[in-house]
DNA sequence: TAGGCCATCTGGTCCT
DNA sequence: AGGACCAGATGGCCTA
């Protein structure tokens, strides 16, 4: 009925995936093109329509109804050249006024009443165009919904380029994107009101609002092995692979290439020498210069960060800058600092803060222990915590703030 | 081969 | 009545 070649598909599938619906018209093209030449499939079970180009393709469509479909192939030519009638565009003929004087017309009542198009036959009909007709519209709809994933694909970073997330890889990964780049701000603005950054609880908070961690398989796609840790060799490479708090039991890392920030799963660096990293479960995203790397992004030549004062000098601060767009010492220096503070008090803050947020919290009143694997310190999937949506009232209930950082 | 992902069909519900 | 939205069912494709 349908052909599966590939031309034939996109005139077919173009018919019916535009905004105005193809519908009839496909559907009556296809009704008379199989009335007059392919012989229809002649099974209760299935009609063997074919809406994609894939082989063999084998689509249930008005199983309930098929039993008529055996009359004849000429009852599916009439209904064919039906749909054309009904949807022929016509020239409407210009309403005349009223005449009050003439007599209303009766109409028949109960049994007497004749109505017109109410056949069995006329029925199914119209009630086969009207599924077909909502079949097109879900189907368009569907296509929108996926039009607007990629168009989210398109602004969240992956690497490699060309991997596609999933639909709902898609998701969570937007998700921890905009969360951690919250959070990024949102810890530089208390570093540069001169506050302690609150990373502990950030950590927290992510875990209280909940991720639910992407497959194993695929972080090893996106998650490059730490083979190159300890190397020295420039890669951003030994900045992945940290989805948890790191091996020094902070949330935060110093390393000879800038800092990381760990807030949950996802992994934000500000890298000294070229460009600022955000890694996750499900991707890994590069902000940087593109002549910073080589490419395959491992040959590029390691620099050890120029500025070692531990103090902000703002004489030698465009020096010290480097190639100065993509690196900003400032910024630098504050995280610098606060990491030396925040990790001389945070084994104290962790425990306490932690206990608290799990069962007293005022914020956050989780109670429901049955939620959190004490032995594991980890939340159990698909408990209340994965799917608490609160973060996001948080979110677009603070207060704006103007962050001097470069990420 | 099982499981994940996806597109499509389908019927139900709600709203205009 | 018809459209939008939703969720379940189904089957194809791909990969480990």
């Amino acid at each position: 009925m349908f052909s599966t070649d590939f031309e034939d598909y996109c005139d077919f599938n173009d018919s019916i995936c535009s905004n105005d619906s193809g519908i009839d018209r496909s559907y009556t093209d296809s009704f008379v093109t199989s009335a007059h030449s392919t012989p229809l499939k002649h099974e209760i079970t299935d009609l063997g329509i074919s809406l994609t180009p894939t082989k063999d393709v084998r689509r249930k469509l008005f199983n309930d109804d098929y039993d008529s479909f055996q009359d004849s192939v000429d009852d599916i030519k009439a209904f064919a050249e039906d749909v054309q009638t009904m949807n022929t565009s016509t020239p409407k003929k210009e309403k005349k006024p009223k005449d009050p004087n003439k007599p209303k017309r009766k109409y028949a009542n109960g049994k007497n009443r004749i109505t017109r198009c109410k056949s069995p036959t006329q029925l199914m009909k119209i009630k086969r165009n009207r599924r077909m007709k909502a079949n097109d519209r879900e189907r368009n709809r569907m296509h929108m919904l996926n039009e607007a994933l990629d168009r989210l694909r398109c602004v969240l970073p992956t690497f490699p380029e060309d991997t596609k997330l999933t639909k709902i890889e898609t998701l969570r990964f937007a998700h921890n994107y905009i969360f951690a780049l919250s959070q990024t701000l949102e810890s530089l603005d208390n570093i540069n009101s001169g506050q302690p950054p609150d990373f502990n609880l950030t950590y927290d908070k992510l875990q209280s609002y909940g991720e639910k961690a992407t497959k194993d398989a695929f972080r090893d796609i996106f998650s490059v092995p730490n083979k190159t840790e300890g190397n020295n060799d420039g890669s951003y490479r030994n900045f992945q692979g940290f989805s948890r708090p790191f091996p020094n039991g902070s949330n935060f890392m110093q390393t000879t290439e800038g800092v990381l920030i760990n807030v949950g799963n996802v992994t934000v660096s500000v890298n000294n020498k070229g460009g600022n990293c955000i890694t996750s479960t499900t991707g890994t995203g590069f902000f940087t210069h593109p002549s910073s790397f080589g490419e395959d992004m491992t040959q590029q030549t390691y620099h050890y960060q120029r500025y070692e004062t531990s103090t902000y000098d703002e004489s030698n601060y465009e020096e010290n800058n480097g190639n100065g767009a993509y690196f900003n010492q400032k910024n630098y220096e504050i995280f610098k600092n606060a990491f030396d503070t925040a990790a001389k008090s945070r084994k104290i803050e962790k425990t306490e803060e932690y206990n608290y947020m799990k069962y007293n919290n005022s914020i956050y009143p989780y109670t429901d222990t049955n939620c959190y694997n004490g032995n594991t310190n980890e939340y159990f999937q698909n408990s209340y915590y994965y799917n608490d949506q609160r973060c996001y009232r948080n979110f677009y209930n603070r207060v704006p703030s103007v962050v001097n950082a470069q990420i």
